[in-house]
DNA sequence: TCCGGCTTGGGAAATTTGCCCGAGCTGCCA
DNA sequence: TGGCAGCTCGGGCAAATTTCCCAAGCCGGA
């Protein structure tokens, strides 16, 4: 790979919408010096594609179904701990960022951003530095001043459940797509009522679309 | 317009995501029938852009942050009945579907269809034609084998209840608010939950949410 | 090494849901 | 004038879910 591409940026996207990928190829691709080698909709196939590409810049959607995006992180980082991974989605809460920094992710930008800024984004961690748009500094700025929001006290797999709860998913559909016991993810759903304070699941609802948790 | 374009279809395109507005415009004018003649991140803007260029089908994400997408379609009908309005949205939530569709959509695709599917859905809205992705027709099928209808089939009562509830009051609250036993208000949620055709009390409250009901 | 927190689930009582029912009202239409 | 239809209000009861409390494994930090 970086014999073929001494001078470009070789790019794994990860995406679980098709048109949404496409759309990043062209993108990316219209730059000259960014090559996508590899596309996955999955956070398994990220993962293959990662071993046999080997790209130079992972660019992950982390809001895929099934298996967390930050397992995906963990995964290509556990086995190649320079792997530069850009994390790139719509989700702008301070502790889903903090979440894929510490997973080991190098950059992270919403798709609120400008193309601009994701492209030169991907030059930065291809660069080894960190990189993030400027909403989310913003966020992580305002979020180490104040005392956290309600979504802080809530462990990782805890957010993943309000996050697919709030979306309208059964406890069932949570249980089948995290490969957990109904009865695990009714414990989450009373941990996280208890923990955030909702007495209503309706509550919950709001309380994770004011967190930009969920769209509404 | 269609001196200027008359074997082409002129495409308004509305999304939140400067990015993934770019990638469709790419992939749609790849195509070379399709012409995007203007952007929009916002419902208001949508409707300025539409009564600007007057374009024959709207690409239209309806999960956009501030005012509700169907409450675009709506406005964007009222003033042209015979508005192309296509429905591009991750949500596939039947109530969703319907709602856009008695909102004035004329298709209905998820962002998980092929590339391929939402062009020709494009070609198919600017003839006239209804058009929905696969997954869409699936979903509304096996909807419509028990399900009733949206939420102008809430009497007066369900409605105020349905309300409160997505407000987030509890049962007890509701009863006490409005003099009624916790059975009643126990009966009416149900009743408004097979109406609707809603699965979980997340599904309820964001279709409250999404026909203005609560705001969050 | 031990402690604390996360994750995963069992158990059991309390509560709610799902769906059936009837009854009182209103309005409408023949 | 009768009758039908639809909304409002609630009872009943089995099935499901929620609410807690508990335990065990795992992992990271002190």
């Amino acid at each position: 790979m970086n014999e073929i591409m001494a001078t470009g940026i070789s790019v794994l996207l990860v995406d679980d919408h098709p048109i949404v990928r496409q759309g990043y190829r062209r993108v990316l691709e219209s730059q000259g010096d960014l090559h996508v080698v590899a596309e996955a909709d999955n956070a398994a196939d990220a993962y293959s594609a990662f071993k046999a590409r080997d790209p130079d810049v992972v660019l992950l959607d982390i809001s895929m179904p099934g298996a967390s995006g930050l397992e995906a992180i963990r995964n290509i980082r556990a086995r190649s701990p320079r792997a530069r991974i850009l994390v790139f989605t719509m989700h702008n809460e301070a502790v889903l960022v903090k979440a894929a920094f510490s997973a080991g992710a190098s950059g992270f930008v919403t798709k609120s951003s400008e193309p601009s800024a994701v492209v030169s984004a991907i030059r930065s961690v291809a660069r080894g530095e960190r990189a993030m748009s400027d909403d989310i500094a913003h966020i992580l700025a305002e979020d180490s001043l104040s005392a956290g929001s309600a979504l802080d006290q809530l462990g990782e797999r805890e957010i993943e459940i309000l996050r697919q709860f709030a979306g309208g998913a059964t406890t069932e559909q949570i249980a089948t797509h995290l490969n957990l016991s109904v009865k695990t993810v009714q414990n989450y759903h009373y941990l996280i009522k208890t923990k955030t304070g909702a007495r209503t699941d309706a509550q919950l609802v709001r309380l994770a679309a004011n967190c930009g948790l969920t769209k509404i």
